[in-house]
DNA sequence: TGCCTATATGCCTAAACAGGTATATAGATT
DNA sequence: AATCTATATACCTGTTTAGGCATATAGGCA
């Protein structure tokens, strides 16, 4: 993944925000949806831009699709990655959106395994047992 | 200006190279021409959109436009210079930019006042009292 | 089997973009 | 005034992008 790469998905709004959050935590489309509170056309094209250039990468969970960044980053993705994180450390719409994960990271249990790396350095968790989802 | 222009300027080859030039020094567009090795519609109007977005300023000097990074710079485009200078430091292209900058800065004399603040960290300087310019 | 839920994709439109050719402009020089 | 040099811009073209609407797909479940 080039460098050039990177900044093209860098360069939209949407895509940053959903780059921003996985930075926090993998996710699927509805947790997207639910966060930035876009339609889910748009949040799945955004997500298939970025998986087209190998900037996330996508398993199955029964019905969902957990979106999650690359395992193996290349050092230019990693540092813009952190880069990211520290211009919208007082953004309000990127803090907003942090706080909301937080919040579903509690309430939503669907998908399971999810939320298995918790997203706030060990104090939050999302194994309790109701299986209601957010959306539903 | 806003972290999606700055990534969107950013996000094409051309103008990261000028940008990356940038943080060394002000150039002028012959200069651009020169060391990047395309045409000069092609780098003038790669200008024009960095400017229309106030990414880069420019004064006058004779006949040539001298262009630089603003002297007031948000942190977040701090931050971005930075990670960008960091994440190119091996790339064959942009290095070998920064060694026909050096070049450029020992040989070339006009327009005079581009080269007051030397590139390379003290060590050179255009101080030499020839007039010929690279590409006359 | 047929429906439901989550997600992806095809088609459309409007806008932005990148690059090229030709030409305009502004200041300096003759 | 005519010309030169450096730079900008108008116009054209093909490509990419962003978004929307409608529909397709894939797996789970009644």
């Amino acid at each position: 993944m080039d460098l050039i790469e990177i900044y093209q998905c860098f360069c939209d709004r949407t895509r940053l925000r959903i780059l921003h959050l996985l930075t926090r935590s993998p996710l699927c489309v509805c947790h997207f949806q639910d966060i930035l509170d876009e339609p889910q056309v748009k949040v799945s094209k955004h997500l298939a831009y970025l998986r087209s250039r190998g900037m996330v990468r996508t398993k199955r969970d029964q019905n969902w699709i957990i979106y999650s960044l690359p395992e193996r980053r290349s050092d230019e993705l990693e540092r813009n990655l952190k880069c990211l994180q520290d211009c919208v450390q007082t953004d309000p719409v990127f803090k907003r959106d942090l706080e909301k994960l937080s919040k579903l990271v509690k309430t939503c249990c669907e998908p399971r395994g999810v939320f298995k790396r918790d997203v706030n350095g060990g104090r939050t968790n999302a194994k309790t047992k109701s299986s209601v989802h957010l959306r539903s």
